[in-house]
DNA sequence: TTGTATGCGTTATCAT
DNA sequence: ATGATAACGCATACAA
């Protein structure tokens, strides 16, 4: 078994170049230091093949390059899609990503924030369901989806219009009775104002409407339930259906078939969020895609942006509809 | 705009508790102190709201409570199966994940591993298609699904179990003609063990098999040419078709129905990993399932054991068969 | 058992 | 422009 050769040190490349610990600073962070000079510590760099000790450097200068994503899971495809991209947002920039999951959990949400503060991040960048969240005052916070009040920034989807928008498309398509379907957190957030915003619309239309929202936790046989009451001699009372997201909208589309019924020829869906089959083939349904690439973008422009106190506190960004095939078109 | 108090540190502590700075050590590390003196000191860490600062003690200590984790992306799901229950398997152990994505890029890998090996992570759990990766020679890592040597732990699902699985099902399913669909790196790795164990069951039940495999790279069109060329009369060649991902099982899938022809019923097809709509629910076709969290578990466990030295070279671990529809059963 | 002092590898402030 | 030196916050060997 051969001895470790111990990691080298500045002190070390200084020696090898003959020169001062300072310059050897200098140089490996880029300030102006003697030609002569600049080539003999690259020179000793490379040999020693030294790379800079980021825990050396962030105790002094209290900057890590890293940022806490705090995402409840890595299971639902909206969190994932949001995680990919912020993470290549963040390497893009020479950043790094400490991931953190919660299971949703209000007393892991609270324990991840305190553990990244610990760990000195430079940012943090989460969606939380702690309404309750404390919050470090040494650290810019970005939340997505949850409105902390006006001193934490909040970026979201625009979700009023992304509901306005799936109400629009139905009756676009044709149909004259819609309903909502919602199963979700109770607490108020972001996603919540897609029913307002599908509400607000079938009004301005003129358009009936139903609504079934339900609590988390609450059994997916809820809506069967829904579906069969309003079920009369093989036709459905609504010829469209807004689910809030494409999970709903695959189990309700999978429900509709077994109860005989056809997707869009006797019920349009919509749902929202754009997830696809493997991450990347088609859509699951027809539905209200997401903006991930815009929202994990604007979090860590903000995150890394230095005065973060006068940036907006609530940032909506605008949704597109996508034809999936459970709509005309 | 208030001024920012500064963080404590355990010299405020240790002021505040009347105490020395090795006591405060002690007392936030475990360590045996006087019952009196414990008490003021946590007293006095409540107070001030103290939290270790991870950057000192990691310069101090060498050790960090980070490993890193290199996947090539968050879009397939086994990658993101198993980051997610690394991620778990790392925060129970109150170890933080520092994740990494590659895209694929060799070069990208590599660079990767050293920014790694420059965050003082204590470990590396790794999947990477480049096959000439240099290993920094003073962190433990482990790779799944390649094997760098004798000297790299390597985990990975019994590749050749899984195909010799998938084949003998079909056949237990009544197929007499077999074929294995196959893209991906040419490089050798453990999946490409899932051919070898497909091709040794077929002949040891004297079943036909036919194979088609492709490089990564090729247009899926590929495949449908391949079907079509061993279409006759609306009549496939084979009567059972092992895909080397899920990915691959549900593609085919679609050009089958496309093609007037009935999964299971004139084709079964078998895929490979377990994935599943939206992460966690059905299955996509009948499928050989990788065993994702015994995997991230031995990956942790490994990773964290002091002995790495002296741990097996390959470890296969075995999967299971699941049904998914795509076969009689 | 408790306190003191040194050093981890780096940056930054000084003189030179 | 370069070189010496202090300080970042913590752990630990050593002295009390």
């Amino acid at each position: 078994m051969s001895e470790q050769k111990p990691v080298p040190t500045m002190k070390d490349v200084a020696r090898e170049a003959g020169v001062a610990l300072g310059t050897v600073s200098k140089v490996v962070n880029g300030l102006p230091v003697g030609e002569e000079y600049r080539v003999r510590v690259e020179k000793a760099i490379k040999e020693l093949n030294y790379r800079v000790n980021s825990y050396a450097k962030g105790l002094r200068s209290n900057k890590t390059f890293l940022v806490a994503v705090i995402m409840p899971n890595l299971v639902n495809p909206f969190f994932i899609r949001l995680v990919n991209c912020i993470n290549k947002a963040l390497a893009m920039r020479s950043y790094r990503m400490l991931f953190y999951a919660t299971d949703f959990d209000p007393q892991q949400e609270q324990e991840v924030v305190l553990l990244a503060e610990q760990q000195k991040v430079d940012g943090i960048i989460c969606l939380s369901y702690n309404p309750n969240l404390k919050i470090p005052a040494n650290i810019p916070l970005i939340s997505i989806d949850r409105y902390f009040g006006a001193l934490i920034s909040c970026v979201s989807s625009d979700n009023y219009g992304g509901g306005r928008l799936a109400a629009e498309k139905l009756v676009e398509n044709g149909c004259k009775n819609l309903a909502f379907l919602r199963i979700g957190s109770k607490l108020t957030n972001e996603p919540n104002k897609r029913k307002d915003g599908f509400i607000s619309a079938c009004e301005a239309l003129d358009i009936p409407y139903t609504l079934k929202i339900v609590d988390d936790g609450t059994p997916y046989s809820a809506f069967e339930e829904f579906l069969q009451e309003h079920l009369h001699n093989g036709r459905l009372d609504f010829d469209g259906i807004f689910c809030v997201t494409d999970s709903l909208a695959y189990q309700i589309i999978n429900s509709l078939k077994g109860m005989g019924l056809r997707v869009p020829e006797d019920v349009q869906i919509i749902g929202f969020d754009g997830s696809r089959h493997f991450g990347d083939m088609e859509l699951y349904c027809s539905t209200i895609v997401q903006p991930v690439e815009e929202i994990a973008e604007t979090c860590v422009s903000m995150i890394l942006e230095k005065n973060l106190l006068q940036a907006p506190s609530l940032l909506c960004l605008p949704v597109s509809y996508a034809y999936g095939g459970t709509t005309w078109k």
